[in-house]
Formats: C-alpha cells, structure tokens, sequence
DNA sequence: CCCAATACTAAGAAAGTCTGAGTATTCAGT
DNA sequence: ACTGAATACTCAGACTTTCTTAGTATTGGG
C-alpha cells in the first residue's frame, strides 16, 4: 500500500503543534461545524486532499506558509518555516546570503 | 472575477524557462500524448488544478521543487528555487546562516 | 466505570478533472 | 500576403474525486 501523502503528515504535523483538535481546526479555517471534524481527519489519514483554497486557510490558521505541505525534502520544510518566521530586515540578509553562495 | 491561481503562474513560467510547448511538458511527464496538450493548458489557464501526483512530475521535468508551484509569496519562491539549486555544502552553510538570525 | 471529547469511517450526493474531438492562433518559410 | 505546421486553447460528456451526513470507535479525566 503507498505510504500516507506528504500533505496528510504535515498536516498533522502542524496541528499538534498548534495544539488544536481536528473539529476545532476545521472551524477555525471556515469549514461547517458539521463537516469539519470527518474532513480535517480525511486530510490527516490521507483519504482525501485538501483543494487550495482550503489548504491556505488550513495554513493560515496554524501560521505556516501553505509550500510547507507539499514539502518532500524536510531540509527544504525547515527552511520554509524558518523564513515564514524571519521578519523583513532578517529577510534581506538572508537573501543577500543566498546570493553569495 | 478571481485571479488565475498561483499554481497556474509559477506553472507557465517554469514551462518557458524550460522551453518547452505545453503538449511536451505533458508527454514528458507521462501524461497520454493525446490529452498532454489540452491538460497542461487547463491548468496554465486556470481551468483545472493538477493533482499532487500530477504536479509533482510536471515538477521533476521542469527541475523545480513541487511546493514552489503552491507559493503566493514570491520572495519565499525565490528562496526555494535557489536552494532546490544548491549542493549539499552550500545547503549547509545557508542552513547555518539561518541559524544565526 | 462514565461521560464527554476526540478520532475515525461508510456511502451517496455533489463537485471536480480527464478525454476526445475539435477550433483559434502564432509564426517561419516562400 | 499565403500556406502549412506547430502551438495554444475550448467544449462537454465520461469519469473520478471530494464533501456531507450520520454514525461508530477510541481516548482520557474525574
């Protein structure tokens, strides 16, 4: 059987670390209170993938930048989160950096 | 009336910057000869969206990461298309730079 | 053990993409 | 300017996927 998608894990993956529920997660990115918990669990299982725009919500409400999701390589994911959280000046430098290499 | 996607965006730019024609880009990625061409432009026009499996293909053809197609912030696009190119020492001395901020 | 919260599942309804068969557009060559 | 060939694009029914509803497990605190 093929593993569970890269989606589904960091999934996952952010909400325990935002330390929401399945159903609280899914109402706070807009989804019916009926449907949210059997939703966000179908993402997380691997089930059913999220469309964009849920998806951004979804990201939006745990503070990642939705590429983080789609993320195989986990060097790449670290790198992602940790320019989501840089602030503009942090920013410039590190892009001056990358232009060095 | 909403904008094409970003998925459709950072799709045509990568698309000529291989130089390659939309039917190309969908036998290269194992797409049916026969629809490559209207696929590939449903999802450059917005039409459609690629599923991750899809995308992920059109993205080893291109030599781009997957998630740099998902992303709205185009500085963050640029960080990912620059690492995606770097070699493992280079990797680790970005990542030590990221440390440091 | 109980209760409530949380996680999870099945299946039909609903919404999406894919295919096949085209039409429009672009452009190099003459 | 005209032609042919490549490229870009569109439509609609077939097909495939997700979403909703109504539940059943499972977990953890008191």
């Amino acid at each position: 059987m093929a593993g569970i998608s890269i989606v589904a894990k960091h999934l996952k993956a952010a909400r325990l670390r935002a330390g929401l529920s399945q159903k609280q997660l899914g109402i706070k990115a807009g989804i019916d209170e009926f449907s949210a918990s059997a939703r966000i669990n179908q993402y997380e299982r691997g089930k059913h993938m999220p469309d964009l725009l849920t998806l951004t919500r979804l990201a939006a409400v745990m503070h990642v930048p939705a590429p983080y999701f789609y993320c195989e390589d986990e060097e790449l994911a670290g790198v992602i989160l940790k320019f989501a959280a840089l602030g503009k000046a942090q920013r410039r430098r590190l892009l001056g950096s990358l232009d060095e290499l």
